[in-house]
DNA sequence: GGTATTCATTCCAAAATGGAATGAAGAGAC
DNA sequence: GTCTCTTCATTCCATTTTGGAATGAATACC
């Protein structure tokens, strides 16, 4: 009988309806959607041969005789929680997360707000590691990571965290007087390229219907921060994500000479291999991230 | 966590190895195929980020951290089965197994045999019902069924037991001195008919190439046993399955005026509903049932 | 009477699971 | 040393399970 016990899904399913007397507070809780749970619980009804609930009006009344298996199965799988997070933690450094972020999103964005993640999971130690490359959790020693992209990976989980919005910024002085009034104004300015992101002036322009094979040449710079600096030198107009140059464009360093945010088909994402679905910190950390995305997306017009 | 527990089928699948400290013989115990089983661990050591057990050569050495783990999910599957089975069981007779059998087929094949089954499960209570209607778990207080047909049911599961054969007998005094030469030649006489198999004769003419209105005209009877009994009446020759009229044809009463047994598209099937499923009673009667029909097979040319 | 809420159902798609066949590699017999 | 047997791993394919989105039914609340 082993084999063809009900699954821990549809266990879960029905234990967190039992003990809150509802389907939607259940689903609420295993973060699935109320039909699901409805579901599952029945299809265990019918696996069990036996009602466990009385359906009356809105409200779900567990059967007299399910009542002790409620409460059997919410110990048994509290057990189940307990042994297995028990066996994963063996020998993992406990609280120790690795991130993997690229380094000007980790200067200019993360850092700045990592206190208050510190402050809040003071048991976790992070350890930032400033990755420029794609992530890679078979052969490097990181847990999760920050990465933009289109988001298409094979064998990772994935939680969007906000769009990528992009927004040319250069030196005042870069202009000398020039003015920019159509976006191929641009063009004779040198345009600075990121090593990791080669297409990105290319796909700007093509969204403002322009092609030109000028979108692709230019100094390159495989740090963002470079890339910054270039531009806050002079040296040309770089095409950059919003949020890592806004402390520029508030003191006055750059200005953005055309246009404004664009919204591009990459995205941020919080980024984890399999194993680290049911990692407790790595989790924590994933959800912290969104509420800061969240936050920061609130206040930013 | 509790949503992405591991499934009871993994870990049932890992702590069946563990304890078997073999894959093939966790398969074995499990009913599944090893490949499956093998799978089954590879995605639970995915899943939860560690390795279950190290590979040397064709052997599988649990890893030190799991053996704990191995020993926990032993005792907590075990607990989870008994809490299963004590709720299942709650307000169902403990013991008691309802079997719906068409009553021809329980005369004269099941209930000889059932001494047998008594004596070997003497826990077990039958209460066997006659049906020759189909079985209708839903509205029927019936547990399991023993039927004759396609198998074509829908929302139950099936165990076949044995193929059909079909032989036509009648008294020898019907025949009055008269030759059958060909099937045709059964057209002859009435033909007894079968109220739950109203296709029966003329599915066998077709099958030696004779398509004839005759086929399936005559006296009907829904009993079985009424049908061999207006056999053996000399009231007309009538088509049963063998294994049903094998004392008449061994004492006489009953030959075989034309041709053999003739295998036909249905089956004898073992049949019960999912709630079922895991019901010990019932799948030891369906088990047993299996092995009868085997041995009657194999002493049966 | 209208709106909100909860559970059930339907449609659709993705993920998980399992069987069959086959391959790789070692153990054992001769 | 060679051949056969055995066990675990992998691939291919199909079925089953699971889950989200949308919608319906029915009651509770205002």
């Amino acid at each position: 009988m082993r084999r063809t016990l009900p699954s821990t899904s549809s266990l879960a399913c029905f234990e967190a309806t039992f003990r809150h007397r509802s389907v939607t507070r259940a689903a609420e809780e295993l973060n699935m959607t109320q039909s699901a749970v409805s579901r599952r619980i029945q299809s265990l009804e019918e696996l069990l041969g036996k009602s466990l609930f009385r359906r009356e009006n809105r409200q779900l009344i567990p059967d007299i005789a399910a009542i002790q298996y409620g409460k059997d199965l919410g110990r048994l799988l509290g057990e189940l929680e307990a042994v297995t997070t028990r066996f994963i933690s063996q020998g993992h450094e406990l609280g120790l997360l690795t991130v993997a972020v690229p380094p000007t999103l980790a200067s200019r964005w993360l850092i700045p707000r990592l206190n208050d993640f510190i402050t809040k999971h003071s048991h976790i130690d992070l350890n930032l590691v400033s990755k420029i490359k794609r992530f890679d959790f078979d052969n490097e020693d990181i847990d999760v990571a920050v990465y933009l992209g289109d988001g298409n990976w094979p064998d990772v989980h994935l939680q969007p965290l906000m769009s990528d919005f992009v927004v040319p910024v250069c030196a005042p002085s870069l202009l000398n007087g020039q003015e920019i009034k159509t976006a191929k104004d641009l063009l004779k300015f040198p345009l600075i390229q990121h090593t990791t992101r080669p297409l990105l002036w290319k796909n700007w322009f093509t969204e403002l219907g322009i092609e030109t094979a000028k979108a692709t040449s230019g100094p390159k710079f495989e740090f963002h921060s470079h890339a910054i600096g270039a531009a806050t030198s002079g040296i040309g107009i770089a095409l950059m994500s919003d949020l890592v140059v806004q402390r520029e464009i508030n003191s006055g360093d750059l200005i953005i000479p055309f246009g404004g945010r664009t919204k591009f088909e990459d995205g941020y994402f919080f980024v984890y291999p399999p194993k680290m679905k049911n990692d407790v910190n790595a989790q924590t950390f994933g959800f912290w991230l969104q509420q800061q995305c969240a936050s920061f997306l609130a206040t930013t017009p």
